[in-house]
This record gives C-alpha cells, sequence and structure tokens, in this order.
DNA sequence: TGTACATCAGTGAACGCGCGTTCACTGATGTAC
DNA sequence: TGTACATCAGTGAACGCGCGTTCACTGATGTAC
C-alpha cells in the first residue's frame, strides 16, 4: 500500500497489478484471448502468481466485471442527476472509455455472476437505468417499455460503435450522433 | 454431393461438417473457446482436416460469418416487404436463432473482413437497413438517426436479451416486448 | 526498542496435456484414350 | 464400356511449445513478549 517502485518479494498489490495486466490484454486480445501465465509476465510476477490470487481466468474476469460495475454505476448515478438523457449518454460514455471493462460486463458465461460485489454494483446500475426509464412516461407499462428501449439503444450503440459496424464510427464524434439518435427517439419536448 | 450417411475416404461435405461442428462448439463455449483439434473431433475427421481446408480458426470463423450475413440478410429483404418494423423484429429474431452466428458475425476482430462473399452478404444486410430507416422520417438527417437508432436498438436488444442481462429474458417472450418497445420509441402512427 | 516466531504471499522447477504445424502417405475421383 | 493415370482431399505419426497445476521453498510482514 503507498509503496511505489520498490520490489519487494511481496508484491504490495498484485491483484491490482494482475488485473491492470488483463485490461491490457483484454483490450489487445479480447476478454478470452490471453493466460494467466501471459498476465503474469505482463505483470512482472512469477507465472503462477495470478492462479495464487485469482485462481483461475474466472477470477480475473470476475474481478474485472466488478470493478467495471462499480465504476458504471458511479458514472451513470453522477449522470441521472442530470435527466435520463444523460444518463443515456453516460452509458455509451462509459462503454467506449472503458472498453476492456464493458467487454467483459455483458458476457455474464465468463465470470461468476455470485460473486457479491459484482452483483451489488450490478444492482446498484440497474436501478440507475430503472429510475431514468420511469422519467420517461408515466403509464407504468410504457415506463418499461422505455426503460428497456433507451437501455437497448445505449448498449447496441455501444456494441456497434466499438465494433466498427456503424459507417460514422470511422470519423464521427459518437456522443453528438448519439444525441440526435435520442432526439428522434425520445423526442424533442417529452 | 448428395451423399448421405456414406463414409468414404473424401468425406463429400468437409466444409459443411466443419462449419456445423463450429456452430454447435460456438453455441457451447462461444466464438473463440474451442481448436481446431475439437472441430475435428466433432466433425469425426482427422485433426488436421479442418487446418487443410480452412487454413486457420479465423478461416472457419469467416466461413460462419459469411454464411450468417447471407442468413440474416435473406430474413432482412424478406421481412422488409412489410414495412421498418417487422424488419427490426426480424433482426431480433435472427439474432435469438441463430445465436452463434451472430456472436461472431458482428465481432470482425475474429474473421476476414476482406472476403468477398462475406462483404457481398453484409452490405446486402445494411442496404436494407438503411432503407427501413428511411421509411422512418423524410428529412434525410432525421432518416440517418432513425436508421442509427433503429439498428442500435434491435442490436442492444438482442444483445442484453442472449446475454440475460434484461430480466424480461428469464420468462417474458422476445418478440412481444421488442414490439411494445418499437411502440414507444417509434410512435403508434408515424 | 529488540528478539523470536508464525503466517502466508509469492517463487520457480517439474509435470503431463492439448495445441497447431509439418510431411510423407493413401485412396477416391475425374479425365484421357 | 474398360483401363491408366493425374489430381488432390483427407490421413496419421511426429514435432516442439505454451499452458494450467502441483509442491516444496523463500522471505517479508505482523504480532507476542
Amino acid at each position: 500500500m503507498g509503496r511505489i517502485a520498490e520490489r519487494t518479494y511481496h508484491h504490495g498489490d498484485l491483484r491490482r497489478a494482475v488485473i491492470d495486466a488483463a485490461l491490457e490484454a483484454i483490450r489487445e486480445s479480447g476478454p478470452t484471448g490471453w493466460s494467466l501465465r501471459e498476465l503474469a509476465r505482463r505483470a512482472g510476477v512469477s507465472h503462477a502468481a495470478p492462479a495464487h490470487h485469482f485462481g483461475d481466468k474466472a477470477g480475473v474476469l470476475t474481478a474485472v466485471a466488478a470493478e467495471g460495475f462499480a465504476l458504471f454505476a458511479d458514472a451513470l448515478e453522477e449522470a441521472a442527476t442530470e435527466g435520463p438523457r444523460e444518463t443515456g449518454l453516460a452509458y455509451i460514455r462509459f462503454a467506449l472509455a472503458h472498453r476492456p471493462h464493458f467487454e467483459v460486463m455483458f458476457r455474464p458465461e465468463l465470470y461468476r455472476l455470485d460473486d457479491p460485489e459484482l452483483s451489488a454494483a450490478r444492482e446498484r446500475a440497474g436501478a440507475v437505468l430503472a429510475a431514468s426509464g420511469d422519467a420517461l412516461a408515466t403509464d407504468p407499462a410504457r415506463a418499461r417499455a422505455a426503460t428497456i428501449g433507451a437501455w437497448t439503444f445505449a448498449h447496441g450503440f455501444a456494441e456497434l460503435w466499438l465494433s466498427g459496424a456503424l459507417p460514422e464510427s470511422a470519423d464521427g464524434d459518437p456522443e453528438e450522433i448519439a444525441r440526435s439518435v435520442i432526439e428522434v427517439l425520445f423526442g424533442r419536448n417529452r
């Protein structure tokens, strides 16, 4: 803790170092395109250290997803004070700014869903999204549909942008384009 | 060709057998969670056969993506005759009915984008989506935003449904729920 | 403040395994005559 | 219709490699006295 640039037998923060190595590896090769030995190499620790700490790949990915959902919930909660549209934009902004986290978070088969820290953060994020949707309609059935609509739009926009499928992702500004789509989908004065 | 249930030295349709094995493996373990040797085992051929025919995993995944985009374009083209809403529903229906294809198609880093058959089918699908969007608005800028909105909604709905993130995916009917969302997003009488 | 000791995070050598790749081969198919 | 031959899809043994896992170990840290 607070130990910087000193090499000791005990790493000090192996957990952090392995997660950071995983984020790097995910960015380069996707959420499963690496080995525990590769993370050890990147983190500069012995090849058995990541397994010692996390057990297996699912253990590492659980930590990545938990951290991702916590950051995500923070971002959504902050944006929610400015209204549902800003919440949707924050969703997209998060995905683009934290691609490796995002790529793991919505692939639950890669990690352990029963992790308590993870599911707490996940529920926190879900609650913000549900509340944002409620603000879009008065009738509860329509509100639920609006929630799903807003969530799936933001999610699909992020996924397609990240995959490069949208022609605009070559040179456009994602936030500006997302705003114009929100305008069309959710109306100017609703 | 037309040869059924006969074992000969030459397989007859190794290509088909390997692709089918890949679809099975993708369904069970995701788009990258298998080896060429595993496909050979599933297809009942020698371990070197898949590499002989496809080169490497990217070769197999290119074939899967190409087939996926062709089926996808067919489905969209057919639905497009019934209007933009049906096109959106067909998008979602395709993703749920052809999960292994869908999971590969929008991860272009897994396959070779320059495959001519693949990009032809991909462009055919893209053209249907663009035309559907044009039907949603008269002003070109709004039409483009509507196209992106419809596409990203359908895509996000499919992705979130498949990942189990939507609470409704436990017991709801995806098509019915998608219809109610389309109603809210795209209006009753537009 | 100083010494002894238990803890346990992290090490590194060794293992067996499945992988992709190579390569000499086999034998079914299609074509020439 | 029958024979000879070239082609090439698919085989299977062998290879070297990186992997996860095991396990006896090392040494930094925290606690007891």
